[in-house]
DNA sequence: AATGTGTGGTAGC
DNA sequence: ATCGCTACCACACATT
């Protein structure tokens, strides 16, 4: 079979997307035609080839012997007839290329040791990325280190230092040039310049170095300094920096700017910030710095956990009453954004990011005369009142004056309830109602307040949470209402509820709204007096039912001015009330992918941020939602909002963890799953907006909470696998080696080491759920073989890996199948002398048409059932985690994927490469997780080199495929 | 009947 | 430009 070299420079591969030396092996590939399309679909340019063309594979072998890395040898081959002086020569261009194309320290292992040892970085740095920025970042920085190696290499070596002509300038290469762009690039680098192999942003890039420009790039690049090559090779003879206009590659373009000042192409200022991608590892942060009601949220929480306090003194007697106070600012940001900004009060205010299409949070009262409300629009508010003046958000000193706001109520009642930044309840428990006692309490209140944030608050008082919230709505702006009604006083109290509009009852919005209207149409209900009279028949009194029981009881309790026991409850037991219970994280806005995997990233970053702060709060989650907003299908591609989410599709789906978790390498590759399940085949450019939420939260210390909380898992994660330790980089473990069967490979038992722990009670009920679900990644399969095993062992008392065949005869195929599956699992782990070849056969073929519908099916080393595939592989990936694929297995698997393209087998395809995909997940999640932990990061949990193989693999070669069959 | 899933509504500025 | 969050409940319907 013969080699595609450009598979063999996978793990050799140049990060330089444009590389000269790539025009070298381009005609010299094999002719895999129908294959052209995917290798046009990657990023991967070939490299020089390392091997003669043509290889076999049983000539690999031998060349490799078992170390596949042994350049030394290769080179020599190739190099034997060369004299002395080019060789030694051509050794730098090659140290050099392979530094810049290898410039991952952390790649460079054994695999990819190609360097002169003088260059090679005296330390492995311990790196980590969290996704392809990151990573790009990283490597940008390790591609300058290398050019400062090489420039001390060079001084070096020749005893001279090189005059610094290109300082300033930042120098791109663009396509083929003469001489070479390696050449250029080292040139450059050695006469002071700085080199960019990327022209993600062409801010930093001074000149553009071409010689041919396609049309498309020329209209691109006509705002820059196109140059020609002869540039660099001319300045350096003559010494100096010569002008670029006499070398300019685009003439005649006014746009150019003809200064000879370098730095006057960067346009904008580098420390202006634009605002981030929604792919940069940042942009969670930056959106939720920037979010009003991100901040609303979590300011809620923090002030609950810091400033709630309840004693309801004596509030069961009955002779002891309840005053509460409803106390809120009057459109808190707009205030407090005005004072900051020193803006008359009196004029039209609102708090807002834009000018346009962008939220009003908050206007003032003078705004609200002319018919602005939160929530509106810039661009229509500016339409009612022209003379609005736009505020920006000033969420610290939201924060500060809330943290007032409370520390000086928090010792003037019983009971303190923060229900917003803005916004809180305030219970005593009086034993005698004291008129004026009251209403001077709310204004030495509000006299308080208003000397110390210098903001206005309003207060509604009365017994119940709902007339105090309807108190409060005609205390504003600025006012204080006190309604304390005697429980004789109904008429009364029906009167005051009635005064107030439908939206003004809490729990009812516009669309309860709007649906009451459309029930009692056509008569329409605008005052809740409205309502009480429509409630006085039968008849009508059923219409309401139709919103549902419990909201229907809730407004008829509300009508009287009566709490129902939601209200009850806030108020007696907030504690309990406001007990966490989940926990999530959504983004509909800035969302814009164009690839799947800059989804993935962007997953495992949201759950990243959810597993931290679930261990922040020392609890675990057995359940998740992902939630999708995708644009509907016939909305215009982009919403009128600025990367908004538009009108949009929503759906969700829920699943569960093998056990409470708040491992991001446990939830990271299950949410993903789910997310795939939802994210069927439409474009990744519609997706709009992400919501991932945990839920059956369980404390981690206290059992008894969470078997409250959850009974349906009851799991821990104490025992749950650790990975192997990495395994000895001299093994090679290789899918292709059939006879290298006794190769040694120590392996660690993945099975937990005590199996004297407390989990026994539960473990019926356990086992059933856990059965239940799917079982596909490594999480899943050592809970479900932890638990068959746990009961076993309950029966027998031992452990045995022996399979009893007349005990498996007795029991369903299905058991049976089961069973040994398990065995296997446990044989291969205590096996300390086994191929990854040597996957267990165990399970039954299945019948092939099924899967591979006309054509032949295509055999995997001879397997053809699809799971006993995915077996091979795993326990290929799984023996090799950490040290990477060996270059000729990933070529023989990408050989096969490319076949099943090609025979049209798409659901095997689809099946293999979804695997893989959650396999490698996996097991990057674990790294990844285990190196955000500071405490296990210090050995052997620091990302190995091997993971980011295993996703150069996956990324660059494997899902690309899956891509090229959507696209067929 | 009990339990689970997906959807939709509300609240704060 | 622009930062359209998040916790929680209730319901309809499906599953067992």
């Amino acid at each position: 079979m013969p080699i595609n070299e450009n598979d063999l420079e996978l793990f050799l591969e140049s990060t330089s997307i444009l590389n000269s030396s790539s025009q070298n092996s381009i005609d010299k590939t094999t002719s895999n035609a129908e294959l052209s399309n995917i290798e046009h679909s990657t990023l991967l340019i070939p490299q020089p080839p390392l091997l003669k063309t043509g290889t076999t594979l049983s000539e690999l072998k031998t060349q490799e012997g078992n170390d596949y890395c042994n350049h030394d040898s290769i080179n020599e081959t190739e190099e034997g007839g060369k004299t002395d002086s080019i060789k030694q020569q051509e050794k730098n261009d090659d140290a050099f290329e392979k530094m810049h194309s290898n410039n991952n320290n952390r790649s460079c292992n054994k695999n990819n040791s190609y360097f002169n040892p003088m260059l090679q970085s005296p330390t492995r740095m311990p790196q980590r990325y969290n996704n392809y920025d990151e990573y790009m970042e990283n490597k940008i920085f390790q591609q300058n280190k290398n050019d400062q190696k090489l420039i001390a290499e060079y001084e070096k070596q020749f005893n001279k230092t090189y005059p610094q002509i290109f300082k300033n300038t930042n120098i791109y290469i663009n396509g083929y040039t003469n001489p070479t762009r390696l050449q250029l690039h080292k040139l450059i680098v050695l006469h002071g310049g700085k080199f960019s192999h990327y022209l993600t942003s062409k801010r930093n890039v001074t000149h553009i170095i071409a010689t041919n420009l396609t049309s498309k790039k020329k209209i691109e690049f006509r705002k820059y300094r196109v140059v020609q090559p002869e540039w660099i090779m001319q300045s350096i003879e003559a010494n100096k920096l010569l002008k670029w206009q006499d070398y300019a590659l685009l003439l005649n373009d006014t746009n150019i700017n003809n200064t000879t000042d370098i730095k006057t192409l960067v346009t904008k200022d580098s420390t202006k910030k634009p605002h981030l991608d929604c792919n940069h590892p940042d942009f969670l942060a930056s959106f939720f710095k920037n979010s009003r009601l991100h901040h609303l949220t979590t300011w809620k929480l923090e002030l609950q956990n810091k400033h709630m306090k309840s004693n309801p003194v004596g509030a069961h007697h009955n002779r002891i009453k309840k005053i509460i106070y409803y106390i809120d600012f009057d459109c808190f940001f707009a205030t407090v954004s005005g004072l900051k900004h020193n803006e008359n009060s009196s004029l039209p205010i609102a708090v807002s990011h834009g000018q346009g299409n962008s939220d009003i949070a908050s206007c003032n009262y003078a705004a609200r005369s002319f018919g602005i409300k939160n929530g509106m629009w810039v661009s229509r508010a500016k339409q009612l009142c022209s003379t609005l003046k736009i505020l920006p958000y000033e969420f610290d000193s939201y924060r500060k004056i809330s943290e007032t706001f409370y520390e000086l109520l928090y010792d003037k009642f019983d009971t303190v309830i923060p229900l917003s930044v803005d916004e809180g309840v305030f219970i005593d428990y009086p034993e005698d109602i004291d008129y004026k006692g009251i209403s001077e309490k709310c204004m030495d209140i509000r006299n308080l307040l208003s000397t110390k944030t210098k903001c206005t608050v309003s207060i509604g008082v009365s017994n119940t949470l709902v007339l105090s919230t309807l108190c409060l709505k005609s205390a504003k702006p600025n006012g204080f209402k006190i309604f304390l009604p005697h429980n004789t006083e109904k008429e009364a109290v029906a009167k005051f509820v009635g005064s107030f509009q439908l939206t003004d009852l809490p729990n009812i919005g516009h669309k309860t709204a709007d649906k009451i209207n459309e029930l009692y149409s056509p008569s329409s209900i605008i005052t809740l007096a409205d309502l009480q009279s429509n409630l006085s028949s039968l008849s009508s009194f059923n219409k309401l039912n139709k919103l549902g029981g419990k909201l229907s009881r809730k407004i008829i309790l509300y009508l009287k001015g009566e709490d129902d026991i939601d209200n009850i409850s806030k108020i007696n037991t907030p504690f309990n009330y406001f007990r966490k219970k989940s926990l999530s994280v959504d983004i509909n806005w800035g969302i814009r992918f164009q690839t799947i995997e800059q989804v993935y990233n962007f997953i495992d970053r949201v759950v990243a941020r959810l597993a931290s702060q679930l261990k922040s709060i020392n609890m675990a989650s057995s359940q998740y939602t992902i939630k999708l907003a995708r644009c509907k299908a016939n909305s215009p591609i982009e919403p009128p909002k600025y990367l908004g989410m538009g009108l949009c599709d929503i759906t969700s789906k829920t699943g569960r963890f093998p056990a409470h978790t708040n491992e991001n390498y446990i939830m990271s590759p299950e949410i993903k799953q789910s997310f795939r399940k939802l994210y069927i085949q439409a474009p990744i450019s519609s997706l709009r907006g992400i919501s991932i939420t945990l839920s059956n939260l369980k404390t981690n210390n206290d059992r008894d909470i969470g078997s409250m909380l959850d009974r349906k898992t009851n799991n821990t994660l104490d025992n749950f696998p650790r990975l192997h330790p990495p395994l000895p980089h001299d093994v090679p473990l290789t899918m292709s080696n059939t006879e290298n069967a006794d190769q040694m490979v120590t392996v660690t038992p993945l099975l937990p080491s005590n199996d004297n722990n407390n989990n026994n009670n539960n473990n019926n009920n356990n086992r059933r759920s856990i059965e239940k679900r799917k079982s596909r990644s490594p999480a899943r399969e050592f809970f479900n073989n932890y638990h068959k095993k746990k009961n076993q062992e309950r029966a027998k008392h031992h452990f045995s890996t022996e399979i009893d065949e007349n005990a498996l005869k007795e029991l369903p195929l299905e058991m049976q199948k089961e069973i040994q599956r398990e065995y296997a699992v446990i044989n291969l782990v205590n096996s300390t002398k086994r191929s990854a070849l040597e996957a267990p056969k165990i399970i039954p073929k299945k019948k092939l048409e099924s899967i591979c519908c006309f054509n032949p099916p295509i055999p995997f080393q001879k397997l053809l059932n699809p799971k006993e595939i995915t077996a091979r592989l795993d326990t290929w990936i799984l023996q090799n985690i950490e040290r990477g694929p060996r270059t000729d297995d990933a070529l023989l698997l990408v050989q096969y994927l490319r076949r099943l393209v090609k025979f049209n087998k798409k659901s095997m395809l689809l099946y293999i490469v979804d695997h893989l995909e959650e396999q490698i997940d996996y097991y990057r999640s674990y790294y990844r997780s285990a190196s955000d932990d500071p405490q296990t990061s210090s050995n052997h949990h620091q990302m190995p080199d091997g993971i980011l193989q295993w996703e150069k693999l996956l990324v660059l070669k494997i899902l690309p495929l899956r891509e090229s069959k959507n696209r067929a």
